[in-house]
DNA sequence: ACTGTTAGCTTAACGACGTTATCTTAACTG
DNA sequence: CAGTTAAGATAACGTCGTTAAGCTAACAGT
């Protein structure tokens, strides 16, 4: 008797259960999405939810899909704009990946907080969907010269990474003007995570530059500190 | 009748109690850190914690802020080695941020995910710490000429969101292998998240390289894409 | 037209959670 | 030895995710 018989139904229904999810979720926090409350703003009580949702995860899990495919739409409507090739492509990219993560702040939070307990039922692994568009940028911006020749593929893991470190970081400590108490040059007309992401781009951007040294893909897997294995501090939390 | 009398013994009893927390954490996760559990690991009743914690939100807030003072400390002795100015010393720094996520994966993600209701009552903000050590490194490798003469707090706050996000997102995503599914020259013989920030590290000191033009601080708050402001998305997740 | 099936829901309930109020026990004090 | 009290246990409330059982309305077959 439980799941649902037409299929067609059953994907609205679930559209609107998930859509009612994302709306607790952006208004009230993670701890405000219960099963009763998703229940109670789509009219139903919380066990008819089983008929659609396996259990509560596997709606976070759908809840979590979506978001990701607005992230890819976002990043791409925000960039489209801007022509390939273009190193400016790029850092607007890393902009927008901020500005989501502050638009968007619990959602992005649970994107990259709550893993599926079973990954292929997402479509894409999380943030694969925004690692694409980064790397086909960054491969158009190689190609035009704008960036040095390294793989595409590292350079976008890294801006990735980079950026996702910013807007991680931001969401968990507001340093903006907390942290970094003392009044600097950059900080004093109001502090955004904007501004610092500009600032940051720089910094990127100049370590990304096409250099006359030829190419580094990274083949040597070179150590630049001299004991990278030996576990330097066997800090195993024993007890402590 | 509440609180407990005795300060010293008061002190003892919650230091086990905040280890026990830690143990629980770390070995069975988050979702496994109840009250009952920690009280029933100490030898007490979940109720009698509330003698020693306002409720669990304290509790973990404290075990928070254990986790942050032996991060700092596990940075510390990861670079007191390496002399001070080098640049070897900043990126060690950086390998031994990715390694203390790697070995404490509870704990560093509680770390920077809950934020204690009352900020006052942590010692500091999550990563104080960290960053610090990251400024002084940085402030070292500038005056010493290896770094560019730029904002220490600035480059330090650079360098430490680089590194988080590549090891927020290795926690999220276990991109070693699964994003990054193509077979790579630097991703052949076993993609390690060290491995990646070794060469994410040449990025990160190319863009932070002395150059002659010389320095940046930031004060002409540079826009890079033209339209910086006017929220070229308008995604405000209004419904759909 | 009456009966049986069944899709899709509701209600009841279980165990675990955080938390509060009340009760017990054991040590100390006069 | 009586009384106080510090520090715990027990009971209980409301909420959570989840399961089992019961209800209701639409539909099928003869």
């Amino acid at each position: 008797m439980p799941k649902v018989a037409d299929p067609q139904r059953a994907a609205e229904t679930e559209a609107t259960i998930v859509e009612a999810a994302k709306n607790i979720l952006a208004e009230n926090g993670l701890e405000a999405l219960s099963m009763r409350a998703v229940g109670a703003r789509v009219g139903l009580s919380a066990t008819a939810l089983y008929n659609y949702f396996e259990n509560k995860q596997a709606l976070v899990d759908r809840v979590v899909a979506r978001g990701f495919r607005r992230f890819e739409s976002y990043l791409w409507s925000a960039v489209e704009g801007i022509p390939t090739g273009r190193l400016e492509r790029v850092r607007a990219l890393g902009a927008a990946y901020i500005r989501f993560a502050m638009e968007n702040e619990q959602y992005f939070k649970i994107m990259f907080t709550i893993q599926p307990e079973d990954p292929r039922e997402i479509e894409e692994l999380p943030g694969q969907g925004g690692r694409r568009i980064f790397r086909d940028s960054v491969a158009d911006a190689i190609a035009a010269g704008e960036i040095r020749g390294a793989d595409p593929d590292l350079v976008a893991l890294y801006l990735w990474s980079s950026v996702h470190g910013l807007a991680t970081l931001s969401l968990a400590c507001d340093f903006t003007g907390e942290c970094l108490c003392g009044d600097h040059e950059w900080a004093k007309d109001g502090l955004t995570v904007e501004g610092l992401y500009d600032l940051f781009g720089d910094f990127l951007a100049d370590g990304l530059k096409p250099r006359d040294t030829g190419r580094i893909d990274g083949a040597g897997k070179r150590r630049t500190d001299g004991k990278r294995n030996g576990r330097d501090a066997e800090h195993r939390d024993g007890t402590g």
